[in-house]
DNA sequence: TTGGAATGTCAACAAAGCTGACTTAAAATT
DNA sequence: AATTTTAAGTCAGCTTTGTTGACATTCCAA
């Protein structure tokens, strides 16, 4: 078996290695949901209401960029308005989001988490980031470096963008 | 805003280093699928059986670990055998995947993809790999050896080590 | 020969996406 | 001032993909 030849930035690779890359991706991403679905699972013992995945992620994004709008919660989740609204809807019921009617526009819901909310999100975001912290630690910092620089060419430009200046206004 | 320090092997890692890699994952697990269920969409539009997601993940591993038993695919996939029959079973009728009664054991079923359901995993499998080596060819050889490896470190260690084995059996 | 494993199937349900049609309120434009 | 557009929300209905539970069949192995 012959080793891929890599010359300055010049790569051969192999389809091989691009499908061990494929696969890579997709039991990661398995590993990467697995803790938080197992607390919401847990959590969903008691309850009536079932928060799974898309919750999460609400949660999440609410958290990163608190008085974020609905619109633009849509756009970073990429789903329809009417399914974010199921899933906002039962936040809001039980008291884990707040909408606020804008101050320049008031067609404009802010989103933000409240103590309770803050609490789901912290218990999600603690074992994803305990996960993802021993991955960083166990492959070390010039890994994690070529890791971001993977994922950053391989997700939606446009999209990122968009997002890195939301956050910025939120903060 | 002080830079993170990594000393030998030791990682100091910020929860806002932590929670953008967890962003880029979201993100760029978006991007990874974008390609493939665009096109599913597409093939979907004239027929009358919509193929998803599952399909493309059954067909993937059909794929490469020809001959495979419905069990060892319930595995890496991880969902139930009543989930997965459904996927199976619309392609088995379409005519793009055939199972054959196990020669040792009989009451196993071992997946095969016939000409058409090749011709599809390629379809979809070329898309993927295009935006896999977009990426690869963009960060770098230095880059990919690091994703690798934090992928590695993300995932289940069992679940990738059982696929491991089928791979080599299949082949 | 009997127990258990592998497979498959039926029914019923839930989560989470979708489209389409529609309302309300407010902002923007003409 | 009137109209159009935008943001948000709602209702109804549908699809995909997951779940349990119950059950039948086949057939290997103890």
């Amino acid at each position: 078996m012959s080793e891929p030849i890599s010359g300055e930035g010049l790569l051969f690779l192999t389809d091989e290695q691009l499908q061990q890359g494929i696969e890579g991706m997709f039991f990661a991403y398995r590993g990467f949901t697995a803790d938080p679905d197992r607390i919401l699972e847990e959590l969903n013992r008691d309850r009536d209401q079932n928060y799974g995945r898309a919750h999460h992620r609400a949660v999440h994004f609410v958290a990163r960029a608190p008085g974020t709008t609905v619109k633009n919660l849509l756009e970073i989740l990429g789903v329809t308005k009417q399914s974010l609204n199921r899933v906002l809807r039962t936040l809001m019921e039980d008291g884990l989001v707040v909408s606020k009617v804008g101050g320049s526009d008031r067609r404009e819901r802010h989103l933000f988490l409240t103590e309770a909310g803050a609490d789901l999100e912290r218990q999600l975001s603690d074992v994803q980031r305990a996960r993802m912290r021993d991955a960083y630690r166990a492959a070390g910092p010039e890994a994690v470096r070529g890791f971001r620089q993977v994922l950053e060419a391989m997700m939606d430009k446009e999209l990122h963008k968009k997002y890195g200046a939301l956050r910025d206004k939120s903060e």
